[in-house]
DNA sequence: GTGAAAGCGCTAACAA
DNA sequence: TTGTTAGCGCTTTCAC
């Protein structure tokens, strides 16, 4: 393995072996019908020069490079991250290659159409399919599959995963209310992604559930960022009425809740309640540790994977849309209600 | 922006325009020599065939592709992902693409071998050039610029980017001797990598410079991983006499301590007292919050990228080394030894 | 200012 | 079992 000043092609190889391209080119993709001296003599002139083969070439002629191109429009949301390590170990088993293209390399696209642009450009010109995590655009244009984690509202045709959002935050909202919450704050994630929009479903289920009227001020619009659950519950908790308790749409939602909290003088549980969503490593580092639905990301990332290889290789996928089930990890950001008595704690 | 049943080449667009490809190529490649009109009718067949050249084709023809490779070995460690996000802002900066090609496509292969396989795959397929991160592997076989963050030990080689681990180790030795312990325990990083014996260096520059002995019971040798961290530590808090404070090579296997010391019903920093490095996000949530020697692990990516791009410029690059200051975060994880009064030595 | 033609490294017919 | 040939989508001389 010693630094080559050039690259080295096939043709360095079929020579330095006293072969042609094409029988080379059999013994790299382990066609049946090469002798087995051939084959050892091509193993070993390869291993000698440190060949690889070029993979734009490879994906130029073939349609099959055993690459899977995962679209990340944002690197630095916990939730990609964790997405990405389920994809990693999805790959790893199955014998793929896995290429990252993280978002923002022009600044003057829309993260839609930087998507897109990245889409068309992995496609087939080096991966054998995709996966777009949470996206904004929603079409894209590719001839080879394509899955989405996350789905946005708008492209429910495209094969996905998503976790059973209604479900989990129905969970947050019946311990909430178990806890004898009864004015229940809600931050909502990205408006345009199903997940955000189930999850808003079961908070106001919730509601009607335990008949409590839906109060639109308690309602907060955000995107799934620190910054908006931050600036979320400053104006919930400066309402003349405030919750007792928020529920957050995402982690990091939370997150910023906690800040806004601490920025007042709040203490999480003591004086606020506070469920997240998605569980993600942080949760359980934060202090006081987040209260929140598990929704397995790692896994989501794994499902996806699975259902694009199938998809790949030409097999039926049972279903366009694979839903992962949730489940409400208590931890230590909720309290019940002062002055309650419900199922006596404490 | 219609999803297309088959893949559109520079054919395509050039038959609408009534053009031949190789003009329609200079548009694409913003050459002089193309009338304002030709230019302005090819771009308009490209946005309304919404054609995107493919990356193959361009990077096999032409050494240029504008993209940047990075090999991140273990997706997992998140000292990889906050370089992934230093790079990630800088590409952005620079108007370059980013693709990464995370580990584990194959599993009989050692990491070494995989990182090998990978610079292989992109270099000068794809990319332009490519940052490796924390490599096994001690040479690359590239024809194109290589760029190493925190570089191992047998491959100084290599233009690289590290952290001045050394003074970082000093200073929070001579933070715990100033508070008053005089058995530090170490927990060794992992060995190949130059980072991990320069921290190791400052752990025993610090006992020297207090005249403190070294005691080799002390030193345990870990990897950087959460687990060797917390086994590490159960030895070194299974010694007959143990430290009363533990400075661990990284903020991961301080995280191992801290599991440890639950275990054993030690509180932290009341019993113990702890110190990480690398300051990673988890550093400012876990309880109590981590005390830990900040690398600026995302510009740690940034500078990486500056120098692999003036590098593929074809510029000079100041050195072959970019070392990146370090600074002690002191937050909640340690505390004065008990019955001691500081500055005193006895 | 534009087109024709060669060829990047590779795979897949088709021959031999 | 192996070699010959064409061509994937693109850029780049070299003509015109």
């Amino acid at each position: 393995m010693n630094r080559a000043k050039t690259t080295i092609t096939i043709r360095d190889v079929a020579q330095a072996a006293g072969l042609s391209v094409s029988t080379v080119s059999r013994v790299l993709n382990n066609k049946a019908d090469v002798s087995p001296q051939t084959s050892r003599k091509v193993r070993q002139v390869i291993e000698e020069l440190g060949y690889t083969s070029s993979l734009a070439a490879r994906s130029m002629r073939s349609r099959r490079t055993n690459v899977i191109g995962l679209v990340l429009t944002n690197v630095g949301d916990p939730f990609s991250v964790q997405v990405m390590r389920g994809i990693n170990q999805a790959i790893v088993e199955f014998g793929y290659d896995l290429i990252v293209y993280t978002g923002g390399g022009h600044q003057e696209q829309s993260p839609a159409e930087q998507e897109q642009r990245y889409v068309s450009l992995l496609d087939s010109s080096i991966t054998d399919g995709m996966i777009v995590v949470t996206p904004t655009a929603t079409t894209f244009s590719t001839a080879s599959p394509l899955v989405v984690v996350d789905p946005n509202k708008e492209n429910p045709d495209y094969p996905a995963v998503i976790a059973d959002n209604r479900i989990g935050a129905l969970q947050a909202m019946e311990y909430l209310i178990g806890l004898g919450h009864r004015r229940i704050g809600f931050i909502n994630g990205r408006p345009d992604l199903q997940s955000a929009n189930q999850r808003r479903q079961g908070y106001q289920d919730g509601l009607r559930q335990a008949n409590l009227t839906f109060d639109p001020e308690l309602v907060q619009v955000g995107d799934y960022s620190v910054g908006t659950g931050f600036t979320s519950a400053q104006k919930l908790l400066q309402l003349s009425n405030p919750p007792t308790a928020i529920f957050a749409a995402n982690d990091q939602s939370a997150f910023g809740v906690f800040r806004a909290a601490q920025e007042v003088g709040l203490s999480i549980p003591d004086d606020l309640s506070v469920v997240g969503f998605d569980n993600t490593p942080e949760a359980a580092y934060i202090n006081p540790t987040l209260t929140t639905v598990d929704q397995s990301v790692d896994k989501l990332g794994y499902a996806a994977t699975e259902m694009l290889i199938r998809l790949i290789e030409g097999k039926s996928v049972a279903g366009n849309l694979y839903k992962m089930p949730t489940q409400l990890i208590v931890r230590a950001s909720c309290r019940a209600i002062a002055g309650r008595v419900d199922r006596e704690t404490g």
